[in-house]
Formats: C-alpha cells, structure tokens, sequence
DNA sequence: TAGTGGTCTAGACCACATG
DNA sequence: ATGTGGTCTAGACCACTAT
C-alpha cells in the first residue's frame, strides 16, 4: 500500500507513486543505470494497478529521472551531461570547434544572501547562500567570470569540501555531493560594459562589451537551486536556443 | 474506422486518430476557441475505445493544438501570439514595462537565395526566395533592423500581397496567407560591431555594438519556413529563455 | 522461450462546470 | 441533473530484447 510512506494521500495514486519512485531513486535505492522493478512487480508490491504504474512511470520519464527501452525494461538515468544543460553558450575556437572550458574556483564564501539572490532562489530575508566566485579558462586564457550563489542549507556538503576538489562542472557535483539534481533552467542575456574588476580579471581592455547571463536554475521539483551570473568579452560569445 | 482517411495505418491508432484530429483542427473543421467532441462521441464515431481517444487527445494537448478543462470539454486551442515564439526579445520601457514594436517592410524582393539562406532553408542551390528588409519601431524609432528570407515557393502568396498590408507580426500572416504554421525555433545570438549601412538605418553610432539575432523557424512537421537575422543595439537588449 | 514494455479495450467511479 | 474530463481497474494481445 501507498499510505503511511510519506506521500501526500490527496493526491491522485498514480502521482503518490511517483513521489514515492522518485524518493527512492533520489536515495539511490538502485543505481543509475540499473532497472527499476518491472511494471508487474511494482503493480504487485504496492497493489495498484498496471495502469496506474505505466503512468507514475511516465511521469517520471517526461521528467528524465528514468528511461525505459521496450523489452528491455525501465532504468534509472545516468546523469548526463552532454545535454542541452551544459552547451548553453559554447566556446569556440578559431576554426569553429567546441572547446571545453577549465574552471578555477577563485573564493568561497559564506555569506547573508543579496537581495537578488533572495529572489531569485526564493529565500527568507537574511538567508545564508554559499558565495563562489568561479574563472573558467580555455587555453589558460580567462574567458567567463561567474558568481554562483546557492542555499548554504542545501549545499552545506559543499561549505566543507575543498574548492580544488569541485572539477570543471559544477552540475555533477551537486547531484553527487548534495543529491541535488538540475533539471531545467531560466536564462537572461544582457550586454553591458565591463567594470574595472571585471576587465582585470577577465584581461579585457576598459569599457569593452561583455555578455552577462544570468542563470536561474531548478531541481525536478521546481525549486530553484542555483543563481549564477557569468560575463565574457562579447565578441567571443555565441549562444543558441530552441523555442518550442 | 481509421482505415482511408489518409493516415498512416502502420501506426498506432492512438497516433492514427491524432494525424485525423490534428488535420481537421488545421482544415478549421472546429474554430479555434470551440470545442471538439467529447471522448465518448470521438469513441463512437471513429469506432475505438475511450482509452485511446483520450491518448490521442493528450498528445495534441502536449503539441499545444488543443486545451482541456476538466468538466467542461476539450477546445480548439485559440492563436495566441503572446506565448514564447514571440517574445524571444522583449523591448522594454525605461520602467521595465514590455513595448510592442511597429513594423516597417522597407524592401520585398524576390531573389535567388543566398548561400547560408539555401543552407538554412534546405534549398536547392539557386532556388528562388522572397527577401523582406524588415524595420521595427518603437515610439518611431527604428530598434531593430531585420532581413528576412522565404521560399518563394511556399509563400508565393506574399509576393503579391502588399506589404502595407503586412501588419506588425509576420507569422499570423504566413498562417493567414500561405497556411504555415510555425510551431518551433532555433536562434542563435552574436553581438558585432554595426556596419555603416546599418548604423544609419538605426540612427546609431559607428562601432556601436549590436546583437544579431539568426533565427530558423519550423514548420509542425520540422520542415524550416523562415531564415531571419535581426539587428538591434546591445544596450537595449534582454534575452531570456528556458532550457530543458 | 520468457520477460519486458507498448497498445487497446471496456467499464466503474469520481470531480468539475454548467444550466 | 447532466455532461464533461480525470482516475483507476483488469485483462488481452502485440512487439521488442535477451538467453
């Protein structure tokens, strides 16, 4: 049965097993890329309709936390990161080929959260957020200056850990450190000019264009998770989208 | 029965029955605001079980063609030309508030395509394409300058039409006139210096930086319809958009 | 061949909107 | 009260994948 497991009892069946399904992959009770219970077994162990398992399942699979092949079963995804979330605004070089940025975590810090930040990540006032300042380099070169703020509460896995251990993206380790998984994200472009701090770090001359993007991004529940801003020398930018 | 209706009786017939309601939603058999059948009456009419009528029915409800209310009945989805493919980049006042642009046609040619409009458009080489200089204003003054390319022969319509009579938004025209739909895009954004010729249409200064914004605009059936490179000064612009 | 997901059916009951 | 879509069930049959 489905009561008494922490779910939300009004709400229909079907989501209360998804809630349920997703709660158990979130605390990975089969690892990524191995088979969650077959249709049938599901319909058995909680006395539900087949049905009913089809469309928590389905659920689940618009939301990418499983994928299911035809005859072969329905597995937990492994998180991959060449998706549409990690090739927002592409480096490129001369020739046109996509080049993979390195990141430098420049300082970490613990601080009440700025007004923007509140809003953006829907805190309380005087809320603590995790403050990084972050290079990303291509060819040794600085390239994109970013300010990354998250809840201190959610990523304290982070507060502790070793900036030199975080790698290249950041994404990845979320999900790994803090089971935190970014499933969709708001993005806003706007050219400005470059502060002198900026142009210092960036070795941009004065006054020179920059792209700022300010990312808003969500967990599978809505809530967001991470607020980043990110400039770079405007000439180098290329940034591509799909509307549907 | 499905069978002879000019569907693809390969498929399955839930998809069967969405090709059938989807083309008649296009032919405007129900107008835009009224409702279709009830899944009962689809069930009888075309003789299949409620089961599948209703997986039919979600799916032109995922594509946007349809919009259910719960107790009231499944509508003909209405144009609706404020939604994401028409506000990839607002305009806004000094306050923040969204301005709609008038739309100038300063030019219409019938030409043979340009290399990168072939590429874009999947043309044969040489094919014919009608090129719009498109000027958007804003209080009178000019924001955005656009050139514009279709293919003569699927919007051949557009070539006799006056382009006074335009209007400010082209794809309710391409709807109205040629019956294309563009149902999806991909843009990719640049910023560049103006050249001379642009920088007086706009009335800005030399070297001013200027977003260019290439769009390509699909068709429902994924087929490209429309190749676009706008202009407009940086300063001026926000961009947003969703990734999933 | 056995097990999985994919399609399709038929029907019950519920929740919502309308007259 | 009636008609609509929303949930849920139970079961049949098909198509794909693995062994």
């Amino acid at each position: 049965m489905l009561d008494q497991t922490g779910v939300d009892a009004r709400l229909p069946l079907y989501l209360q097993l998804r809630d349920l399904l997703a709660t158990q992959i979130r605390a990975q009770k089969w690892q990524p890329g191995q088979p969650i219970p077959s249709e049938a077994e599901l319909s058995q162990t909680y006395q539900v309709a087949v049905g009913t398992v089809r469309r928590a399942i389905e659920t689940l699979m618009a939301e990418g936390l499983v994928e299911r092949t035809h005859g072969r079963g329905t597995f937990v995804r492994k998180a991959r990161f060449d998706n549409s979330l990690f090739r927002f605004f592409r480096f490129e070089s001369a020739d046109g080929r996509p080049l993979s940025p390195k990141s430098v975590i420049v300082s970490r810090k613990l601080v009440e959260a700025p007004a923007q930040a509140t809003a953006a990540l829907q805190l309380k006032p005087h809320a603590k957020v995790i403050e990084l300042h972050r290079l990303r380099m291509v060819d040794a070169q600085p390239v994109l200056a970013e300010n990354i703020y998250l809840c201190a509460q959610r990523f304290k896995a982070l507060a502790d850990k070793s900036p030199e251990q975080f790698g290249d993206l950041l994404y990845p380790l979320y999900e790994r450190e803090c089971g935190l998984i970014v499933a969709s994200a708001r993005e806003t472009l706007t050219v400005e000019t470059v502060t002198a701090a900026q142009a210092k770090l960036l070795g941009l001359k004065e006054k020179t264009p920059v792209v700022m993007i300010e990312r808003i991004a969500f967990g599978s529940d809505g809530q967001p998770l991470e607020w980043r801003q990110s400039r770079g020398a405007a000439s180098k930018f290329r940034y591509s989208a799909e509307i549907r």
